[in-house]
RNA sequence: GGAGGGAUAGCGAAGUGGUCAAACGCGGCAGACUGUAAAUCUGUUCCUUCGGGUUCCAUAGUUCAAAUCUAUGUCCCUCCA
């Protein structure tokens, strides 16, 4: 298949800028970036889409350079809702090396920094060099300004659309990058970017975005009880990834499949088919942990996730040894056991916010220590035992030594 | 610079002197049902040693009593210049 049919059938396709972009795509051999600001110091699960479309280009033969809004982070992307808070440039810098590092070791991308040609541009320069083509009728047009209208925006965030655009012709002049590939919500700067491109220029650039993948509620793909998926394993370990993708509703099981892995069209069609007729075996959900943990991870944390999920879900929790639970929690967090009642050690540690919540869940027989019903809030753990493993709700474990 | 409007729990929003720890919706958490799914239903959602304590942008005040009134400050929005 070739590589555009196959975007689209993978749902990646949102919009592209111009027809013509199709041919290239299938004939291969642009130059083309993702950019990503560094606003943490590791890519969560948000980014993935973005990032594996670049390796599918890649793979087709494309070439893709990873653009690190060094400059761009200082200064903040609008957002829907309201102003960002701006990051010190300590962290900026901090997080720039933290992002370099991952996405060589899990992409192998070219990567650019934005700092690198924005720092020395001086203010008058700006103005006159960039600013002046720019109306701001049109950049109030902007779906993202428009939006921004009514709760406000700053001068330094209404002026992002400008510095990214410049990025974009930047590396079109050095490096003939004639591609900008992006989440939907940059539509807005791409078509700024390849606007100013075709000024300056007299040439064509393209933008190709794709759509935001949510579940059946509208929630982002990775999106979590707040706390972000981070593709760094030491921040969130293989079995919190694994937790969250073998819980994916089986309605969007398969768009993600298509998305978010590298399996053919035939496999994919294939596994399709056993799950519409096994949905309860979650067959489609395994293939997603695996594939993309497997990705990110390496084979080992993964089946080693596979294994704690197992172990934990098939409700013999009492029946582990310690060297079982030695092995299968190798990585996880331990939490200290101090010896003190429940409702001091489980406060301490964070696995409840206050004694009134657990109080709740005592009553809701919602804590299970080492798989029987704990009701008491005076209840000290055995110190007895090597570990002692408190389950809080249906899914969450935590692990005391 | 001028005129007006606003700031309430994670978010949206009601409340305009006591009956307010603050309606309602969303979100979160937990329970039931299931397949570690979805949908649905139920409970819960500031802290507490369960006596009470600390909240409605901040500070100072009026009052027996303030989210509610006054002053000043901070931030935001709208319109005019």
């Amino acid at each position: 298949m070739k590589l555009y049919d196959d975007l689209v059938w993978r749902g990646l396709i949102q919009e592209i800028s111009d027809p013509k972009l199709i041919d290239l795509l299938n004939a291969g051999g642009l130059t083309f970036y993702i950019g990503t600001d560094p606003t943490a110091d590791s890519l969560h699960i948000g980014h993935l889409s973005s990032f594996l479309i670049s390796k599918r280009l890649k793979d087709y033969g494309h070439n893709p350079i990873l653009l690190i809004g060094g400059a761009t982070g200082l200064i903040g992307d609008p957002k829907p809702s309201n102003e960002r808070p701006m990051i010190s440039k300590d962290v900026v810098e901090k997080n720039v090396l933290g992002l370099t590092k991952q996405v060589k070791e899990l992409f192998g991308f070219e990567i650019v920094n934005n700092y690198d040609w924005c720092k020395d541009i001086n203010m008058l320069d700006f103005l006159r060099d960039y600013g002046k083509y720019f109306n701001v009728n049109y950049m109030l047009d902007k779906d993202i300004i428009r939006r921004r209208m009514e709760t406000g925006i700053t001068y330094t965030e209404f002026s992002y659309m400008i510095i990214q655009a410049l990025d974009f012709l930047h590396l079109f002049e050095t490096k003939n990058c004639t591609l900008e590939v992006a989440g939907s919500d940059q539509w807005g700067n791409i078509t700024a970017g390849i606007e100013l491109i075709r000024k300056k220029t007299g040439k064509d650039a393209y933008g190709l975005i794709m759509p935001l993948i949510t579940d059946s509620n509208g929630v982002k793909f990775g999106k979590t009880e707040g706390n972000a998926l981070w593709l760094d394993e030491s921040k969130t370990s293989s079995y919190q990834l694994y937790q969250y993708l073998i819980n994916v509703e089986d309605s969007e099981v398969i768009r993600y499949i298509k998305a978010y892995t590298f399996l053919s069209k035939e496999e994919i069609e294939k596994i399709e088919v056993e799950f519409k007729e096994h949905p309860e075996t979650r067959c489609a959900q395994k293939v997603l942990a695996r594939e993309i943990i497997t990705f990110l991870h390496g084979q080992n944390s993964f089946e080693r996730a596979e294994k704690i999920s197992q172990l934990l879900f098939s409700g013999k929790i009492d029946e582990l040894s310690d060297n079982e639970i030695d092995d299968v929690f190798k990585d996880a967090p331990k939490l200290k056991n101090d010896n003190t009642p429940l409702n001091e050690l489980l406060i301490a540690t964070s696995v409840c916010s206050s004694r009134r919540e657990l109080r709740e869940l005592l009553n809701a027989n919602a804590i299970l220590i080492n798989g029987k019903v704990v009701n008491d809030e005076n209840y000290v753990l055995d110190s007895n035992r090597k570990y002692n493993i408190i389950r809080k709700g249906k899914k969450k474990y935590f692990v005391f030594y």
